[in-house]
DNA sequence: TAGTGGTCTAGACCACCCT
DNA sequence: GGGTGGTCTAGACCACTAT
């Protein structure tokens, strides 16, 4: 760490993983290659070795690098890299956007579980659980459409919510943290019954966002959520 | 740490930080409370406060926690979680599906750069880039439609790639690391051009991925990905 | 077996920001 | 001003695995 490099903006580790980084994406260092070991970048840089690990761990959290004890570190020859994206409230979505929120819930009621969902919730078909359709509102425009089961079983309390005031996906962000979650995207076509709620052609294409969660007693709650036509669902990296 | 708990998997860390998730889902701590502090925990634990620390930033990355100095840590009132999704090679998706790997170029060409990609790109429109079209297969069904802008002042030595046989994604994963990635989903309607490249419909909804790649000199490459129709891109948390 | 990363410790200092 | 988390250090021991 010589007197005239920049200060590091979130600490020594940082500014290590940047420079790193910048090895990489300039082919100082390639593609499988091995890199210096964690005391030799410590020595280099002026740091502890705990500083290095940190800065390193990141890289290869990130894909850039795979480290195996004993065999060093390399460059990763195919970085698999990897993005995320955080999954929003819908109303604060929908108001960070700009747009006054709104919600029409269309039916909400004790239904027995097709088999389609059974099986990946792992209860059995014909198990009663609260069965919630709802259309999520941005300035009276249909944003997204939302086909919910919940299993009361696992959210004690869910029984008495009356969720024509109060939208589900509040509810359960705040009363039903999970522990795990199954998340997927899809597209398929609107079709007769949905197309008129997010006011569309049946044939349109929407962008679909299924969604299961889990916590120690079973499944919470597993949701479809369709959008509406032309949304996009951005990712970091 | 007492002699009853059960060896933690990953250490420690990993140990404190699933402890402290069950206290927050079974509703010991409940959203909005503030936790113990760092010092506190490490007593409790009877670990160093940087062991603690570790695992509660952890759980503050996932969502679970909002951590603030001076402030203290707390349970966040409505949870941001995360999901991470990685970006694999085609090639090796596909053979990760037990199906055997084929791709057909249908343009390699240099071409001006259209409007609808120049803003995006940070380029201007008309300037000279690569542009492929191409469709890869599994078990000879196709499996993604490729439309790919590259940079060639990005990654030198790309002029003189042939992609008949060498696939645009693979050769850019292995030589052209990128600094920042832009990524999302959307879905749209096969269209009367690209339905017969997917061996579909034109009305059939396709799940797009768009990705958008940038080094230190400038934008990389830019990528339309239509995968066939009932495709689903999965997530984890 | 020996070299590498993984993790932890005890202590320190600092940055932030609530009160 | 003072309490909290953020980060770093120097050292230690351990886990894994290439050779």
């Amino acid at each position: 760490m010589t007197e005239r490099d920049a200060i590091p903006a979130g600490g020594k580790a940082t500014y290590i993983a940047e420079e790193v980084r910048r090895r990489i994406i300039e082919k100082e260092w390639r593609q499988g290659d091995r890199i210096p070991d964690e005391t030799e970048l410590a020595t280099e840089f002026g740091v502890a070795r705990a500083t290095v690990n940190k800065a390193l761990q990141l890289l290869a959290e990130e894909g850039l690098l795979d480290r195996r004890r004993r065999a060093g570190t390399r460059v990763a020859i195919n970085p698999v890299r990897k993005a995320t994206f955080s999954i929003p409230i819908v109303r604060e979505q929908i108001e960070a956007a700009g747009l006054s929120y709104s919600h029409r819930l269309i039916s909400q009621s004790r239904s027995p579980l097709p088999a389609q969902h059974a099986e990946r919730l792992g209860l059995s078909t014909g198990d009663i659980l609260i069965h919630l359709r709802a259309v999520h509102y941005g300035d009276r425009q249909p944003f997204q459409l939302e086909d919910r089961w919940i299993n009361p079983r696992a959210v004690p309390g869910i029984e008495d919510v009356d969720f024509h005031h109060l939208n589900a996906n509040e509810w359960l962000v705040r009363n039903a943290p999970y522990l795990r979650a199954d998340l997927n995207f899809s597209a398929c076509n609107a079709g007769e019954h949905d197309a008129p709620l997010l006011d569309t052609k049946p044939e349109q294409a929407l962008l679909i966002l299924n969604r299961t969660t889990w916590n120690d007693v079973g499944p919470i709650t597993t949701v479809r959520l369709a959008f509406h036509p032309g949304y996009t669902m951005a990712a970091t990296t």
